[in-house]
Formats: C-alpha cells, sequence, structure tokens
DNA sequence: AAGGCTATTGAAAATCATTTTCGCTATTGA
DNA sequence: TCAATAGCGAAAATGATTTTCAATAGCCTT
C-alpha cells in the first residue's frame, strides 16, 4: 500500500498523531500511538514487520491484535507517516516515512538477510525524473540492492 | 530467491536450458522448457506471476500444477535465467535475466498497478559502489517508483 | 457532561500466494 | 538397457495478511 499522494508528511511533534488521524476521518486510539511510539523509539530508519511490533508490544507487557497492527499499519501508511518497504521474502517492513529527498535505500545479504540503509541523492534525482517524464505523480522510490555480506561470504567459503 | 553468484546467467540459445540445468545436476523437464518459452517469446523485460504463467500455458493447452511452476522458477533463478521482482501487492514476479549493466526498473502505478520499465545506469553504478565499499558480492539491484500514472491521476480528479 | 453515531478493537475464521508431502513417472548417467 | 532419483501432479499444509462480527470506545453535537 502506497501513501495517499495528497497528505503531507508530519511526525516528530509529540501528540500530533491525533490531529492528523482526525484530520482524515480516523480516530486515535492508543494502540496507533503505541505503534507509532515503536517507530518513533527506535533508531531512524529502523524497519520492523507486524510480527516484530507485535512481540516488542508483548515485551513491554502491552496486548494487541494482529488484526488492529496490520490496520494500524496500513492507516499510517495512508497518512504518510509510514513507509511500506518490500525487502524481500514474503513479508512487509515497515519506517517512519523521511521527507523524500532524504530517503534511504537498503543493500539486503540474500543468505543471513541482514539489511545495511544508505543513501543517495541520485536515487530520487533518477525516480524524480523518470516520474515526470512520464507524468506520474511520484509518491516515493525504493532502491534494494541484493548481495551476500562479507561474513556470509567467508562462511560460504 | 536470488540467483547463485557463482553461476552465469546465459539464456537467448535454443535448447541451451538443458545444457545449464543438467551442469548444475537439475534435470530437463519440458514443462521447464515450456515456462522459459513463455518468457522468450514475450517481450524482453516482461514479468509474469505464477498465476499468469499457469493461465497462458493452460490457454496454449498445457497443463500444468502450480507446484511445478513454482519448483521452476526458483531452479531457473537459481540459475541465473530469471530474476525475481517485488513490484508490489504480495506476489512475486519474474522476469528473464539481463546483464547486469543493461538492467531496467521499473515504475508502478499504485492506483491500476500498471507497470512501465526504463532503464538507467546510475542505478548499476551505485549499487556497484554501496555494495562493493561495504564488502558486499552484489547479485542485483531493484529500484522502484511509485506513483500515481496519468489516467489514473485525471480518474481521481 | 451525556448520548448517539460509527470507527476500531480482539478473536476467530477466511484468504491468498506459496510450499510441502507423497506416490508415481520420466530423465540421466552408467 | 536399467537403476537411481529428480521432478511431476494433486492435495494438504503453511504463513502472512485480511475479513467478519459482536462488543467497545472516540468524536461530535447538544
Amino acid at each position: 500500500m502506497q501513501p495517499d499522494p495528497a497528505l503531507p508528511n508530519l511526525n516528530q511533534e509529540p501528540e500530533l498523531l491525533k490531529t492528523v488521524l482526525n484530520k482524515e476521518g480516523f480516530r486515535f486510539t492508543s494502540q496507533r500511538q503505541k505503534i507509532l511510539d515503536l517507530f518513533q523509539s527506535a533508531a531512524l530508519g529502523h524497519h520492523l514487520n507486524a510480527e516484530e511490533i507485535h512481540q516488542q508490544l508483548l515485551d513491554q507487557g502491552e496486548k494487541i491484535s494482529f488484526s488492529t497492527i496490520y490496520r494500524a499499519l496500513h492507516v499510517m501508511v495512508r497518512l504518510g507517516l509510514l513507509q511500506e518497504l518490500e525487502l524481500a521474502e514474503g513479508r512487509k517492513y515497515y519506517e517512519l516515512n523521511t521527507p523524500f529527498m532524504e530517503q534511504h535505500h537498503h543493500l539486503v545479504c540474500v543468505h543471513c538477510g541482514n539489511v545495511e540503509e544508505f543513501e543517495d541523492a541520485t536515487m530520487s534525482q533518477v525516480g524524480s525524473s523518470e516520474s515526470t517524464s512520464r507524468g506520474f505523480s511520484l509518491l516515493n522510490c525504493q532502491f534494494t540492492v541484493y548481495g551476500i555480506c562479507p561474513s556470509c561470504q567467508s562462511l560460504l567459503g
């Protein structure tokens, strides 16, 4: 799922979640706040999947259902608060959305699954020029590089 | 699934499939040939998912099971004949693998799902320099741009 | 502050793509 | 030619995500 193009992507301010939700007819709930908190307390650019969110909330004593997690993630993607990533292997990851020109990209080890982030302004430029030249309105772009990380290379001989 | 980095990606020659398969201990079967034929008869860079492969083979009077399709796709990805794409929406697409420096990338309309391809050598350069600077051995990279296509923009007003 | 409308929740069932199991068949290499 | 076993199809299993539904809670109006 991709964000609604008409909506701004504001976050970082405390207690803004309610405002952003209500502006679009969604309701503020403690579950949505707790999920967003997880992303905001993690390192910027750290990505989580539904399973990890569920586990982290359990660890801090919060009980929440998977349906609620998935619904909250979809809403926050639509509001531009989160970005959905297709890293690999059949599940979706989410991370805090960042302003377009600061988007980072991913280097995935296909052996151990480890993911490193990197930034490169070229991506946004190419994505932007490519989409405007074809009349697309740009939402976001993902550059994912697949390879084998140094430690897996030595393991594999 | 990503290709085995040690293996070359040869295709286009007729009857090469058997050779490539046997070289790695896999067996040549008519089902695998038919699947590869679909990709080779389609426009270069055209991507297909398992469902579409199954349907196209049914349309031409061939009966094949989904398990066989999935197994064949995995084998051909491992052999470097096909490349697996994570375009969007929970299913995997496959296309003929191309030499690394000629890889193309995708512009996806998140509204109608239409996908356009484009080439840009910058991607491969960035992917390559990024992975070598971190000691990764590079397999491939995917640049996916999400937006809304012109016709959907007018539909949405 | 109270009340109604309805979005949201949790639990369980349902989906959907993909993977695995298993008995049978077909390909490869000797 | 023939045995060993990779691959096949059908059906069951899996795993992530989505939907259903009755109960609850947030938001708006009064």
